[in-house]
DNA sequence: ATTAATGTTATCTAATTGTTAAGCGGGCTG
DNA sequence: CAGCCCGCTTAACAATTAGATAACATTAAT
């Protein structure tokens, strides 16, 4: 299992931290605790986490207050802060959210539900800060613009397209599995068919020339080297 | 059959732990047993199993709670658990899974599910785990791009081929039955014959050259040394 | 030399992928 | 707000190719 990112987590009844913690970890997060807000701060500032996950009803430094300190401080600008709200206490979400938290979940929490939400909200982060631009072969493939370059001719390409072709380009002759693919560009709530990737495979050598991406029958798709 | 693994089996009636273990030694399987969950840790510990089977109803520690244990405890990463579920239980499965099992396998025991089952599992985790590319003679096999190189040049394989030519290529010099590679490359539902294995041979030389796989008469193929 | 095992070729089928087109829904513009 | 455009998904059908088998040829062992 690789190592996908930091968390810390903060909530002051142990035995949540501890569950969560686990669930955490079992999916390959390192992972930090802290019982309330006034001792997460220093932990943040020293592990540095991708994401915060923050309970809202705390003694000491409640979670928005925490929130609050978080975001204002800009050795934070990269970590996300997601709130854990019991679920009547509904009128937290709008305010957390104006805390300036990106997410929030709903206890009591569901194992599947958070992982899947954190994996979410992590690989957006990742995308968002990997490297903007790639260069293969004849083609400048270009984050910022959403465009392929190909000498002065530029190609625009629809999202989907994109990401599906800055994923196979990012390891060029690396194979792809459909559910790699699925898995990276769609995300885990996956509710599409495997073959729609074979119409996007298409669409993008409609509009770019067969010759980037190969075909390997049974496996999947790779970026030609 | 030759011995793919060690195995650990946890259950508090010794009439099926015994069964179990029973048809898993005759499949060639190292085993070894405990009561409940408190006595299989140490155990799990020392021995070090591929595979944890572990009934969930037991005395003294049941399997949910082993399982987190184990699940938590770093040395078990590369360990996969299977839960043993009463039919009825079916709520156990998810809960089960929520504790990280890997899989479950519904009571009354059939050997033969079983070890199919087990069979498959231990198969993939052993495919996981092998090295992505191999290097032997003036070849480079390559799992990433399915791909040969010899020096400069690239051969593609079809994917039965390839996987045939990466099973002897990674033990070269060992023999492998038909039976062996049967099993390892077509996997346990089986319903080819086995001179099929011969046309592929055929299909490997006929790219490669007759140099790489040598003819073992009344035994099998095997990478040459 | 006889026989069993393997090599080789050709053919068929089933699985996989390519391709086109149609439907749906969101967002934008007038 | 209506109407249109566009991106995404799916379904349906076509094309392709990997894989399986049978049939026949050849080889090696006793």
């Amino acid at each position: 299992m690789d190592n996908i990112g930091k968390i810390l987590v903060v909530d002051d009844e142990a035995d949540i931290l501890e569950f969560i913690s686990y669930n955490l970890k079992k999916e390959g997060y390192e992972v930090y605790t802290a019982l309330n807000g006034k001792e997460a701060l220093p932990i943040a500032k020293k592990t540095k986490p991708d994401l915060i996950l923050l309970d809202v009803m705390m003694p000491v430094m409640d979670g928005i207050e925490t929130c609050k300190r978080i975001k204002a401080d800009s050795d934070f600008d990269q970590t996300y802060v997601v709130f854990l709200t019991a679920r009547s206490e509904d009128y937290s979400e709008i305010e957390g959210l104006d805390a300036g938290a990106d997410d929030y979940i709903a206890k009591p929490i569901k194992p599947k539900v958070l992982i899947t939400r954190l994996n979410a909200i992590l690989r957006r982060k990742i995308k968002e800060m990997a490297a903007p631009s790639i260069k293969v072969k004849d083609l400048f493939i270009d984050r910022e613009s959403f465009l392929i370059y190909r000498g002065e001719q530029k190609i625009a390409l629809a999202r989907k397209e994109f990401e599906l072709l800055f994923l196979l380009a990012s390891k060029p002759g690396k194979v792809f599995t459909r559910e790699n693919i699925l898995e990276k560009v769609w995300g885990d709530e996956v509710l599409v068919v495997d073959r729609t990737i074979d119409v996007h495979i298409r669409k993008i050598r409609e509009k770019l020339g067969d010759e980037y991406i190969g075909t390997v029958k049974g496996v999947g798709y790779k970026f030609e080297v």
